[in-house]
DNA sequence: ACAATTTTGGAATTTTTATTCTATTACGTC
DNA sequence: GACGTAATAGAATAAAAATTCCAAAATTGT
């Protein structure tokens, strides 16, 4: 294979890159593993043994060994002392390098990531904080013994019921997500048995109410991903989830919703194993 | 002299430098520099051998053995790790513990959310340490020069896609969302002057990577966001976003990449309203 | 299905690195 | 200025790590 790649080894961590991103395609699965693990993990590089870096790409040392050498170094002490010497303790801890990403400029690019991952964590913590176990038990009841999930969420909703029908899917559990496409009503395929999980937020979407008072109505079960209790969505829910997000801007980072939704996605796909 | 110092190493950083600073007075001479010259270099520490950093010090290496003792570590290796493990924050097999705790069915509603929130929190993290700020600006400028954007990420990238589509929308900046809805290919509709932001992955999806090439092969230029830089992506690509996130069996808790896809869509925005 | 070639895993080996030990030196005290 | 104590340097040893090598497994092409 790949024998002529490594005639003369890398100078610099950018013309690693540069082999790394130019090689690791034609590479046999280990090497591959390799590759990818130390693409993703090059800052460990500088700090760690070959074992570790073996155990953390799961291959045995050798292969790492062998990955070196196709990279054109000597051996793992020689890519080590590129990284070695590139090193600088970069950002140690996180507060510094928000307030370093902050500080390029009020609306550069850097310095709205810095926002929105603060508003990201904030949302989290304060779902930590907040969660109704109660209500989520409640919530998981009610889908396990669903025939089908409907799911519904338009706009920012959105997002959020299709990556549920993405996790159901995924868990073989039979799940409908109603997108409206086509301007087409799926209603008619609430069936007795059924139930839905429906998830707007304020400005609550006309049609997600709609939907969701046409369940209560056939006498299904409603699950409900909302902002308040108080949410109009509420009035019709057997169980309510309410989720503290951080709106930035017009935006809402969804970290909180979406943490919520992956768990009631796996909580019900456990449960439905399990029984 | 300080024999009593030593009872228990310094458990982080900060312990070491306050005790580093108790002590240091009172020290004989070559200890003395040893602690000088720890103090000044703390960060060498993590990837210098003991002869390295005795040299650097100007003193032999059984010196700076006896100073990590009266420090309070067993050796040197003791210290050492100390720094390493400070400087490698990373998420130790956090994939696996997941993993484990679904299969295991132990884990109550609430336990599996604690999980989903935490793993979300390290993403925002590593996303914030991790963030190429120089790929993130040549993102942005493609992007604002476009006649238009399309999107394209299916099945777990397809939240963050239609989630940009929707963002894009609000901000009145022409985008089209490539969902595949009824097995249409749009690529006709990719026109010169216009630009592809995709989103995938691993395992990469098929009609992801053609359109992608597709575009590449069109002269399009490509903004792709995916999860290494060896991806098969990031080969067509003119900026490459990597995006640090948690995985857990076939899941992944998008957290990272949505703070990355709002803060992609706000810069353009401004960016394009500002010009 | 077979042979040739590549890839792999693990044990054996070598090299590097950390650590201990001890004779010697320096220092402070009386 | 001699004695006792503490500190030091460097050699010796132990531990850990990197690297090589080869037989077995997997792939590839015919």
């Amino acid at each position: 294979m790949n024998e002529l790649a490594g005639s003369v080894a890398p100078g610099t961590v950018e013309e690693f890159r540069e082999r790394l991103a130019a090689i690791s395609d034609g590479l046999p699965k280990r090497l591959r593993q390799c590759a990818d693990y130390v693409a993703a993990n090059s800052d460990r590089i500088a700090v760690s043994t070959v074992a570790e870096l073996a155990a953390g790409a799961d291959v045995p040392p050798s292969a790492l060994m062998r990955f070196c050498q196709i990279l054109g170094f000597s051996g793992f002490s020689e890519m080590q002392r590129l990284f070695r010497e590139a090193y600088v303790p970069g950002w140690p801890d996180y507060s510094t390098r928000l307030t370093n990403l902050k500080e390029s400029g009020a609306g550069s690019p850097a310095a709205l990531l810095a926002e929105f991952v603060e508003a990201g964590r904030l949302s989290l913590e304060a779902l930590a904080k907040s969660a109704d176990e109660a209500a989520l038990d409640q919530a998981v009841a009610v889908l396990k013994a669903a025939d089908t999930v409907h799911l519904v969420g338009l706009r920012r909703a959105f997002p959020v019921a299709s990556y549920l029908a993405y996790a159901f899917e995924k868990m073989d559990i039979p799940a409908m997500l109603h997108d409206g496409v086509g301007k087409l009503d799926h209603r008619h395929a609430l069936r007795s048995g059924d139930a839905l999980l429906a998830i707007t937020f304020s400005p609550y979407s006309e049609e997600t109410l709609t939907l969701a008072a046409d369940a209560r109505a056939r006498g299904l079960p409603v699950v409900a991903m909302t902002d308040r209790l108080t949410s109009p969505l509420a009035r019709q829910a057997s169980a309510v989830l309410t989720v503290p997000e951080v709106d930035f801007g017009a935006f809402r980072s969804l970290s909180a919703t979406l943490a919520l939704a992956i768990t009631l996605a796996v909580a019900v796909g456990t449960a439905r194993a399990g029984g």
